[in-house]
DNA sequence: CTGTTAGCGCATTCAT
DNA sequence: ATGAATGCGCTAACAG
């Protein structure tokens, strides 16, 4: 910036004022300024800048368990569009599910001093990320903040899973199997909720011989799958909590060509083609990122709220899609862009 | 950090150092020091550290052309577990294809001062890049670098692409249907070619009434197989680019119950329940970016090799599957950990 | 082993 | 409309 300066023959200030276009410069200067910019490739250095400003410009960290799945890259690429129209940068971490990885990219971002956090949590206790809260805002994405108050932006489980399971026994299902996640996963919790609830509104009891929980992988969902269809009164029906254990047992129905209903949590590409009859619980996952990012916008003052408006909460809903046996034009999500 | 000092009753510089882990320091103000860091909740400004150092410690930026598309998710997720294993944080910036947002990006992240930046540049011209060279290390990923001496981190393209077209070849098939990608990435115009060399190897000539070109969504390569059926003497096999190509041949493919061979880039999910002979030319797209972490780890003096060597080129190799008609076990590539 | 000095590059404040 | 002074929080280089 000095050089600049010399060099357009002004003060470094002016030059400052130039870069922030402040009005209170004359023409004459600010030519030479904007010339001598040029000529040198100067760019400001948005470190000291930060330093002097006290915090990171325009940089928020986010937090996701796994970016291989297709959730949470979606989810990503909603928080980066959104915030890249308003040249704000994402610093992605990857918690692998593990809190106390969280826990460690939690302390790394705050103490580069990010304007702001998006976290999707891999447990269902946060009261660790309280403290957070003093030193920059947080957004939860998909998790219900728990002994945290924080902006939230969440998908309907809790009804996506209740009325998915309400047609099951409405068709007269009453053996259904249940692939769930852990319990310690809000997602998790809820969902099975949801299921349970849909019971109880039908005067039934979920026969815990169909619980199948906690799951994680697609390996663990065929193999509760291979398990449930081998024993003595199998199910007729199975409800999988998300992609992943749609899929395994997908692999597994498929594989023995066994006629089972199946309904899953979460659309993925290809669902419609799988040639079975799947229903789906679906959302756009990539509206999770976007709200979250509208939220901490928000936050930073750069939207329409107020900053200390309480925290909100917004619920994205889902919808129920039935895949049937014929392949037709209905295209399920993918990276249409690419 | 003041407050720290004083609380410890000595000097910032001993703080500063005890943070270094610093061995000229007694053990007994090592103690005090970590005591009043504690008590006091106190952590280093990164900022002020970089602005001091030169330089953002341990940030780098990656550019990737869609984070919704598996493959780039899944080299995002090897760059970060890489890195993050060296506490560096990954700044993403999704360049959506647009060779201006890359260049914005690019621009930005150098501004920030990052450590060096990962590339999966969205064109084939890579000359606007050259000048980042001066200010930061950056590291080419799925693409050559041209116009540009830089390291880089190749796919097999080309003899992927040619093994499995001569696969096709041999099996005894000549109208073969080509979905290609644009000409312009470094991908498309490798993987054409290797297609070209297999008929040149087996000495045939390529029909161009079986160029489809250039493709680039799932809905474009379905309406170029519907196209290249509906023509006299359809293609008897086809060969899909990449894996958007691939889903969108195999749709309407499985609409139709149309018997072509089917032949694809890039390994996916599902791909080995689709119930139609399949061939994949597959590799570890995670892989690509491990490597390409390692190679920017060099570059900053953190790995092995001296950070002045000259550039060099990583090439992960392809390996040619053949998912057939039966369901069994072999599982596609996923992620698993979720 | 520890403290002092000085400056990284910028923007805020005040003076001109 | 412009410039000079000051300090953001930290650490390298140098004393002591």
């Amino acid at each position: 910036m000095q050089d600049v300066a010399r060099r357009a023959g002004v003060s470094p200030m002016t030059v400052s004022r130039v870069l922030h276009d402040n009005p209170s410069v004359s023409d004459d200067n600010r030519r030479k300024v904007i010339t001598a910019v040029e000529e040198l490739g100067y760019r400001r250095n948005e470190v000291a800048r930060s330093l002097r400003l006290g915090r990171a410009p325009d940089l928020v960290g986010l937090l996701v368990a796994n970016l291989a799945n297709p959730f949470y890259s979606a989810v990503a690429l909603g928080v980066e569009s959104t915030l890249s129209d308003h040249g704000i940068r994402v610093m992605v971490a990857n918690t692998a599910e593990q809190v106390d990885h969280e826990r460690k990219a939690i302390a790394d971002l705050v103490s580069r001093r990010i304007d702001g956090i998006i976290v999707l949590p891999a447990g269902n206790e946060h009261t660790h990320l309280d403290p957070v809260r003093l030193e920059t805002p947080i957004i939860f994405a998909a998790s219900q903040p728990s002994g945290v108050d924080a902006d939230a932006v969440l998908l309907d489980d809790f009804n996506g899973t209740r009325l998915a399971t309400a047609r099951l026994l409405a068709a007269g299902h009453r053996r259904i199997g249940f692939l769930g996640l852990p319990p310690a996963a809000w997602t998790g919790a809820e969902r099975f909720r949801g299921f349970c609830a849909a019971f109880d509104e039908a005067g039934l009891e979920f026969d815990a011989r169909y619980d199948r929980r906690p799951l994680r992988t697609v390996a663990a969902a065929e193999k509760a799958t291979m398990d449930l269809l081998s024993q003595v009164d199998p199910p007729t029906a199975l409800f999988c909590a998300n992609n992943r254990l749609t899929i395994g047992a997908f692999r597994v129905l498929r594989a023995r060509d066994q006629r089972v209903d199946l309904v899953g949590f979460d659309d993925f590409e290809l669902a419609d083609t799988l040639g079975i009859p799947l229903t789906i619980v679906a959302y756009d996952p990539m509206e999770i990122g976007r709200q979250a990012a509208r939220l901490l916008l928000d936050r930073l003052g750069r939207g329409s709220d107020d900053r200390d408006a309480p925290p909100r909460r917004l619920v994205i809903p889902t919808t129920i899609i039935y895949y049937g046996q014929a392949v037709e034009s209905h295209h399920p999500p993918s990276s249409e862009e690419n």
